[in-house]
DNA sequence: TCAGCGACTGTGACCGTTGACACTGCACCG
DNA sequence: CGGTGCAGTGTCAACGGTCACAGTCGCTGA
């Protein structure tokens, strides 16, 4: 037996038969535009509802020039913050009637093609550029594709844009820790940014300048980089840090990431924290709750929402969308990976017996 | 000064134009079809890329009925396993000349809308449905959808298909614990699926035929419903389990997540894990490396990569889609949570100093 | 009473691409 | 030398909507 037809679907034109009116009305009931009268617009619903009718956008697009979708640009999909990011965007988006299209974008090969053939043009009314670092031939690329760019937890110069200030993070949560009492604190850096365009420098900025407030000295020992993912450097930064003269009393990971494979290892050689260690990472991971660890909580969601939001603002007026941004605050969010600086045992040559904790 | 002027984008037309051949074989050179000449190729080629031309999928969809599009439902878009199957997904797509759209629907208000507007009809190649729980009449409703339905991470009679075998895989990761000689092995399910429609049933019923195999009664007590994600319901659960007259000497969680929690409530005890208790999760979390929990893998990637492969075929094929099945493998990843059973203390009245380790 | 207006609906061209078909040469065969 | 086949190319009608424009109809105001 062969197997049922596969219906096509209904058209407009089936609707409009079956209704008795013209294939105009039905666009026109569908589309909400008021000028139907109430009687009509009910028997096209219902003829609509009857054949299962959905409209095509290919059909719609070519003629409007508008495709109903938008482009998301990542550099992969299995990290936390870019899952967390899309989970805002899509509800948002949808909210607008927009569909969501991915390029996710890893490989070197990948890359190439994508630049190259530029999928998304044509094809999408917007592209959301995500976290996602760009070649200035890219960046040009980007630009020719004629089409409304929205840059999503990156800053470009001049470009619509959805972001934190990394740097006055960085530098509230360097304050922390230093309210805290540590006058001894590190930084551990990635040293790859594996595709990933937040502000690196940026943080670092921030941390450096809130030391400065405090009128601490800049110490390049205390700033390591690490593998971001994987790799054994990290256990190598801390056994340094552990091993300087004067060890730190805490440290400023950037990322959650960092921070939790640094949470194995300091447990690993039996460094406890926050007695002896305090840690504060960056990013408000999904993990950090329940590893207990104290980070600075970028809104992820809300990154993707705004984006979202922006994104449908920009299609609608596309001459807006140069000049417009969006910064969104991050939250300090302490927790038990981080607590008083312990006071400083007698160390030989000091002179005195225990030194007076500053206030 | 009124901005430049957006190009609208080259048509075929402009291209057939600049190379002095008709809009035909522009597409045919474009397309890749043999029947075209090397010069001719070569000068439409050329014109092409001089005025960076990209079909539009729009027109070409129109008319071919095919959208070059695949539209993938998801319940949510945040969580470990959906990332690290979508990552598998997008490249393996990709390769196909495929593009990605995604709804991912979370809220029963999104359900609703989804199901009544069915907005991927019409607009997507082939649907992929993930790890989605449906309703009998949601099940219905995207049979109605006239296009060819993969179903990922989850098995529904008679449709294609990828997933994996989660009785064979629970049942492999009780009867290791078994083989480490614990014989109290408790089990902890999710006491909502939170719209995830993985078989659930299918890995306690893995746990039991296990326990069964090896002449173990079942013990309903050992066997406690949990939140999934967040609630009290854990510390509840496990004060259960510490409290039995013959608590559990392993846990078997039947996710990483309650595993994860139940890490840190264990922690929080200062019940030494494996000392005391071992802890098997299941999925492969990409955190459970860092973790240092064992856990039965899925190879989600992999899961991705094949439903796209399956879409494609099915696409092509579209008679086939109803009887495709991948079952992908569930690997056993013991790491630093699972350890061989305590050997149990001497319990007043049981008569003897030691009793025997069973072999 | 009738022009004028507004609310509603129909008509037909067109969006950009593909595919069936027709056409043109040229090589080859009988 | 004419017919045949084939490679290469052009023509033209779809595909399924939308939009500008042109009715139609009933009502209002002069």
């Amino acid at each position: 037996m062969a197997g049922e037809v596969v219906e096509k679907g209904a058209t407009l034109a089936d609707v409009a038969q079956r209704a008795g009116v013209s294939p105009s009305t039905v666009s026109r009931t569908l589309r909400g535009l008021s000028t139907v009268s109430p009687e009509t617009r009910a028997r096209v619903e219902e003829a609509a509802r009857e054949l299962s009718f959905a409209i095509s956008r290919s059909a719609s697009s070519l003629v409007t020039g508008r495709t109903g979708r938008v482009a998301v640009l990542v550099p992969n999909l299995d990290s936390w913050f870019l899952g967390a990011a899309l989970a805002g965007m899509a509800p948002a988006l949808n909210a607008a009637g927009l569909d969501m299209l991915i390029y996710s974008v890893t490989t070197a090969e990948q890359r190439a093609q994508f630049f190259d053939r530029l999928p998304a043009r044509r094809n999408a009314d917007a592209l959301l550029v995500v976290s996602f670092a760009l070649s200035p031939e890219e960046r040009a690329r980007l630009d020719d594709l004629g089409m409304p760019l929205v840059f999503v937890s990156q800053h470009e110069q001049g470009r619509a844009g959805v972001y934190v200030d990394d740097v006055e993070a960085a530098q509230r949560g360097t304050r922390y820790l230093l309210n805290l009492g540590h006058r001894r604190i590190a930084y551990l850096e990635p040293a790859d940014a594996s595709g990933f365009a937040w502000s690196s420098r940026a943080r670092l900025d921030g941390y450096r300048t809130a030391l400065a407030e405090a009128g601490i000295d800049q110490d390049d020992d205390l700033v390591r980089q690490v593998a971001h993912w994987q790799g054994p450097s990290l256990e190598a930064a801390v056994g340094r840090l552990l091993s300087l003269a004067e060890p730190p009393t805490a440290i400023f990971a950037e990322t959650d990431d960092i921070a939790f494979r640094l949470l194995t290892v300091l447990r690993g050689v039996n460094v406890p924290v926050p007695q002896r260690m305090s840690i504060l990472g960056f990013d408000g991971h999904a993990m950090a709750e329940p590893w207990d660890l104290s980070t600075m909580a970028q809104p992820a969601r809300r990154l993707g929402e705004a984006a979202a939001e922006l994104a449908h603002r920009v299609i609608h007026d596309p001459e807006a969308h140069r000049e417009r941004h969006v910064v969104l605050p991050v939250e300090l969010v302490p927790r038990g990976s981080t607590g008083p600086a312990p006071i400083p045992r007698p160390r030989p040559g000091d002179g005195e017996g225990v030194r007076e904790r500053r206030a």
